[in-house]
DNA sequence: GATGGCCTAATTAGGACTTCCGGTGT
DNA sequence: CACACCGGAAGTCCTAATTAGGCCAT
């Protein structure tokens, strides 16, 4: 029976764009330290080896603190592009003598952890002893064993678990603990008490790792494989033979491939298999002809000896072993953000409604805290609290901010869209608006990190006040190319400082925002112009009009209004100004802030099409 | 004792400004 | 000289993501 100590040691370096671990398999086990490496302490057969409570138990029980402090050294080293982060998987026999570990690691990382004493079981091994001499593994269970290292106290801990791995996420690295002497064995990392001759020769011979052989102790399916990946290096390099299972992690980000092999397509089985075998240096691709045609989940559905089958024995079980790996890592267990989700789908009505209620409970109480009224040309700017019928619905402003402030603002955009159509499209575009307003209740939330979420920013707020004729004293359109000129500078800032509860805000903060859109594709200034900037981004695309229409929008409800006003219509049009007459709100009645009326902000999927 | 599920408070990271200011151009 | 404009630097605010730890059941 097979015999050997599986060293286990992953680390994720979430910083630093080392490691791409956009999505953790869970908190639970995997042990984030200080805030860059994670540990992973995997499980086998669902069952987890160590949760990060446990080690802090363990730590806490045993007066020690270094789970919480580890690595240190090694996050540095990440952070510096030093360290590879890999995820490692080390099989090594339980005659192995301890410092041979820290060579491994030193190999692996390309980093010198020669000062790092040894610990197991926060026992400090002896260098010159076997593994299994010092109660690490023995002949008859396979081990797995977690490192931790640790710079506060230079500490490589061996951690002794009975399970293997399950879960694994992201980067493999796999060592084929082929030995194959030591005349290469100390490559400058090893300490000085190593050296080449002390380690047994056949201490890591043949000994593959496969996800077969946690499972079946050692049945040996290892010889044949174990050689062919050897046969595969012609360095034959004692220390280390590494499958770098990163490449192809980029392979997937590359091609879009699923992580979940059994998601995968035909092609990309067939791209896996290819690659593969590239990675592998096979030279003979004929069995991926017995592979053809086959997707992710009836390769899933091979069993080990019918996939090993259609290769050859050597190869079969190097992929196997691939492909397993594959499959562990895509197992997922869901993160608190996953539960979150799939608790609460979005609904553009629904859960994000709420959030966005306490976003705007927040803003919104600044909001209506702020009773110092502008006032220019013998108006007083205030909030409207009235509420307004279209379409049989009643939109409460309230609403219509809260939306305004909500993430996607969709329900905002849909708002205005249907004033905006309500009042310059024909009757008969009530069902493409409909149609296009099922299309943005579609869209699932953003969801990103951006911390704007859910406020409201600067170009959305000009666009909305573009989009409102009451403030075209403050803000107007030039032209149909996106220009734009802030008539009234100084009250554009007050509105905005309105909105933002910035009561200090003045133009001059106000351009400094908009000096960083010049960085970016939204907003340039017009040279030569005062206060004239200009929308160089893509509008149409983006809220589903483009600027010359918006510009001729407004501009005809101007027309329509001066119409109105000189036949002294009071009734309720729906061909009269822009949206607020018909929506039954006062038009005199302007708004301290516009989204109390008519709301544009940038919806998230394209409109026009139908629409214009 | 180990583990998982659930919950919640705290921490962290990052975007989008806000504030200030010295400098330049018209 | 006034004012618009520019852009660096530091700080603020906000949110989502993540961590940490408690409690309880298995």
């Amino acid at each position: 029976m097979a015999c050997s100590t599986i060293l286990f040691f992953n680390i994720f370096a979430k910083s630093a764009g080392l490691v791409h671990t956009t999505r953790y398999p869970s908190s639970n086990n995997l042990n984030l330290i200080n805030g860059s490496l994670l540990f992973m302490l995997g499980t086998i057969d669902g069952k987890m080896l160590l949760t990060r409570k446990t080690m802090m138990k363990r730590a806490h029980s045993r007066k020690e603190s270094h789970y919480n402090l580890a690595n240190r050294r090694v996050i540095k080293l990440i952070r510096d592009g030093a360290v590879e982060p890999p995820h490692v998987i080390l099989e090594i026999e339980p005659t192995c003598l301890p410092y041979r570990i820290r060579d491994l690691l030193c190999n692996c990382f390309k980093t010198d952890f020669s000062h790092h004493a040894i610990y197991f079981r926060g026992k400090r091994l002896n260098e010159d002893r076997r593994l299994r001499d010092q109660g690490i593994g023995d002949n008859e269970v396979v081990k797995l064993t977690i490192i931790t290292i640790e710079e506060p106290n230079a500490i490589i801990e061996i951690i002794d678990v009975d399970t293997a791995i399950k879960g694994v996420s992201v980067y493999n690295v796999m060592y084929n603990g082929n030995y194959n002497g030591g005349s290469n064995g100390d490559q400058g990392t090893s300490t000085g008490t190593s050296s080449g001759d002390e380690l047994p020769r056949h201490a890591m011979k043949k000994t593959k790792f496969t996800a077969n052989h946690y499972s079946e102790a050692g049945d040996s399916p290892s010889s044949g494989s174990s050689s062919s990946l050897s046969s595969t290096n012609s360095q034959n390099d004692y220390m280390t033979q590494w499958m770098l299972c990163q490449n192809f992690k980029k392979e997937q980000e590359r091609l879009r491939m699923p992580n979940d092999p059994r998601d995968w397509k035909v092609s990309h089985a067939d791209h896996w298999l290819n690659w593969a075998a590239r990675q592998f240096e096979i030279e003979d691709y004929a069995f991926i002809e017995r592979f053809r045609g086959i997707d992710g989940e009836a390769l899933c559905a091979l069993d080990r000896d019918s996939f090993i089958r259609r290769m050859n024995s050597q190869i079969g079980e190097m992929f196997w072993t691939h492909f397993e790996l594959l499959k562990k890592s895509s197992i997922r267990i869901p993160s608190l953000s996953d539960r979150k989700n799939s608790q609460t789908d979005y609904k553009p009505n629904g859960a994000v409604y709420i959030d966005s209620q306490n976003n705007y409970k927040r803003n919104g109480a600044v909001h209506n805290d702020s009773q110092n009224n502008y006032k220019q040309n013998g108006a007083v700017y205030n909030d409207s609290q009235s509420n307004h019928k279209q379409n049989g619905a009643v939109y409460d402003d309230s609403s219509a901010r809260l939306c305004s402030l909500s993430n996607g603002n969709k329900p905002t955009t849909e708002h205005r869209l249907q004033q905006l159509n309500s009042h310059y499209l024909a009757n008969s575009t009530e069902k493409k608006i409909a149609s296009t307003n099922a299309r943005l209740q579609e869209r699932p939330s953003p969801g990103n990190r951006t911390g704007n979420n859910g406020q409201i920013q600067l170009w959305q707020f000009l666009l909305e006040l573009l989009t409102d004729k009451n403030h075209r004293q403050a803000i107007k359109w030039i032209g149909t190319e996106g220009d734009f000129k802030l008539v009234d500078p100084e009250r554009v800032a007050y509105l905005w400082g309105q909105r933002k509860n910035k009561p200090a805000m003045n133009y001059e903060k106000l351009s400094r925002a908009l000096r960083y859109y010049y960085d970016g594709d939204m907003i340039h200034k017009v040279h030569g112009k005062r206060f004239v900037y200009k929308f160089v981004c893509d509008l149409r695309s983006l809220i589903g009009y483009s600027a010359e229409t918006l510009s001729k929008l407004v501009g005809e409800g101007d027309q329509e209004d001066g119409k109105r006003e000189l036949s002294d219509d009071t009734s309720e049009s729906s061909s009269s100004a822009i949206s607020i007459s018909s929506n039954g709100v006062n038009p005199n009645s302007t708004n301290c802030c516009a989204s109390n009326t008519n709301e544009i902000v940038a919806p998230t999927k394209p409109l026009s099409a139908e629409l214009l």
